[in-house]
DNA sequence: CTGAAAGCGCTTACAG
DNA sequence: CTGAAAGCGCTTACAG
């Protein structure tokens, strides 16, 4: 059974293709019976658009690409969630791909997005394919880099406010009385994980504190790490007293290790985390902390990025948004 | 900035266009000389093929599209991942769509995928689009069902066996000598909620029992309906003795209800639900969950279209595959 | 083994 | 306001 086409259309309300097309795309150049004429013929054959064809010849498909690091963690089902949200009312369609934290996956991706021919790609980049996503920006398809952020590349962002949510974290468990605070947190090739270690040392620097070397643990922003590194931590002669766990995957570790351990929050051990999934509530006792407003993030993402699409004449260099997280005080500090 | 096309690689390269084609798509009969240089015209010249261009032409775009329920639930965060994972090994692309259960998305989603022109389509449907389904059937492009299912259409599907999940769950909070049973679950208009029901249903009647009308509470699979349930199971004169949720954000809903009312799992209400997520174990006391395998169904999902795709020539009726799952007994039963 | 030509289904100047 | 024609970038019979 093969699809209908606007040479259908054109032949049953007996008018040419060119004044299908112009009634289809809603020009105000045409006959007001012959559009009704067109429309009726349309619902009669049950004509849909190839938006293939569409796509080639106008050279704009009404599609964006998202690439996120990781849609088994939370943080990127709600981004993607609200992109592809803000992207539906604005006549928008998603690409949804998951690089896993892949370098190469991403690479995939981005060649795949742009044979495609993506109008443009909202990315949480893994930091190793900036010359690829240069080409995007050469090539005029405008790039949105979310939640982390490559420095040095002509593109708008939009990012939490990692150094200030560790900081604020991190000085909360200090005037709690924690003096020794233990960091489990990702690489430092992106920006979250960066700055949320800077966002540490600058609150234990403020109260004239030196950091431990012994007292950091760097890994992957996912749970195997985290439960490492806790026990890595824990094992030592003189563990820290309280933990600041990098983002919600570590921390599922990082706890699932504390319980195994029979170890009790906050009073043997101190524990606090970058963002705030639903079980940190629902934890006996709840988990201190830090919420980034991931929602906003999203559609604020994806606004952006069809403005950019919207005013390809606005010249105006990148933009640069930075959201600042919340605190939530609970009872594991 | 302008893409290059096939006609820059020919004229790099000094042969015809077919000739290129025939390189770019691995055909045999190409003099091995002249494939080598067309491969270095490609390498000069910076090409990348259009998908657009290749997918109107050769009617097949090596993409298919996913339309889920809710990407917030883990469960679909698992299974696109899965999806997504397995259609990438098999060189396909997934356009993810996320219908938030509204049918009309669900539909204007369904439009936009035939108009994309995926191969196949791979849904959880909400049940109210059945003839729409059924019109891509008849247009050759085959749907897989994932998680829940519409009967009578003739497409493939693979699910839990929510059935024997929600009795075997049942049965054992029975065997604990819990005599009256809640029960908070989604609605009856899909395979889901109705197979729940089902399965609470038979296991109280199994033990000579008979469900009593004000211990059901039907309403939206979502934390809301699950906290308001909650409630009103809690507000009884005489509230049941334990409550089984009917998946993992009714649960949270339930729970949280349970919390604000300072009551205690399993002393004061025993508490067991379907889907285990990570909070499932977490919780204390950790949570009996009805474990499904997601991942292995998403698996199957991509691998059941990708064999439609793959062999047309196969008229062989609908496969229904139903997955059991797997009673996990923690500490809340 | 290779090339010229047709055509996939549209949109977009160009005439009139 | 409308139509005929070109062309987006490919693949695919058809010749040779």
């Amino acid at each position: 059974m093969k699809g209908k086409t606007i040479k259908d259309v054109a032949s049953y309300a007996g008018v040419s293709i060119s004044t299908v097309s112009r009634v289809l795309n809603g020009y105000q150049n045409v006959n007001p019976e012959v559009k009704a004429l067109v429309l009726e013929a349309v619902e009669a054959v049950g004509y849909t658009p190839n938006a293939l064809a569409r796509g080639l010849r106008s050279q704009s498909t009404k599609t964006i690409g998202l690439i996120v690091n990781n849609i088994l963690n939370p943080i990127y089902s709600v981004l993607s969630h609200a992109i592809e949200n803000t992207a539906r009312k604005y006549g928008y369609h998603v690409f949804l791909c998951n690089s896993g934290a892949n370098p190469e996956y991403e690479l995939e991706y981005l060649e795949s997005l742009y044979e495609k021919k993506v109008d443009g790609i909202i990315i949480a980049p893994t930091g190793r394919n900036k010359e690829k996503m240069e080409a995007f920006v050469n090539y005029g398809i405008p790039i949105v880099q979310v939640d982390r952020r490559i420095e040095g590349i002509e593109t708008d962002s939009i990012l939490t406010n990692n150094e200030q949510g560790a900081y604020d974290l991190v000085t909360h468990m200090l005037n709690q009385g924690y003096s020794s605070i233990g960091l489990i947190v990702g690489i430092q090739s992106v920006t979250t994980g960066m700055d949320r270690m800077t966002g540490y040392y600058n609150a234990l620097s403020d109260k004239g504190l030196t950091p431990q070397t012994e007292h950091i643990k760097v890994g992957h922003f996912d749970e195997e790490t985290g439960y490492k590194a806790m026990n890595e931590l824990l094992d030592l002669p003189n563990p820290p007293r309280a933990i600041f766990a990098g983002n919600n995957l570590m921390a599922m570790g990082g706890i699932k290790a504390i319980h195994e351990r029979g170890l009790r929050i906050p009073d043997d051990i101190a524990f606090g985390m970058f963002d705030d999934p639903d079980w940190a509530q629902l934890h006996n006792p709840a988990i201190t902390a830090v919420r980034q407003h991931t929602q906003q993030i999203g559609v604020e993402a994806a606004e952006q990025l069809i403005y950019r699409l919207k005013h390809p004449e606005d010249r105006s260099g990148p933009r640069h948004r930075v959201i600042d997280s919340e605190l939530v005080i609970r009872n594991s500090t």
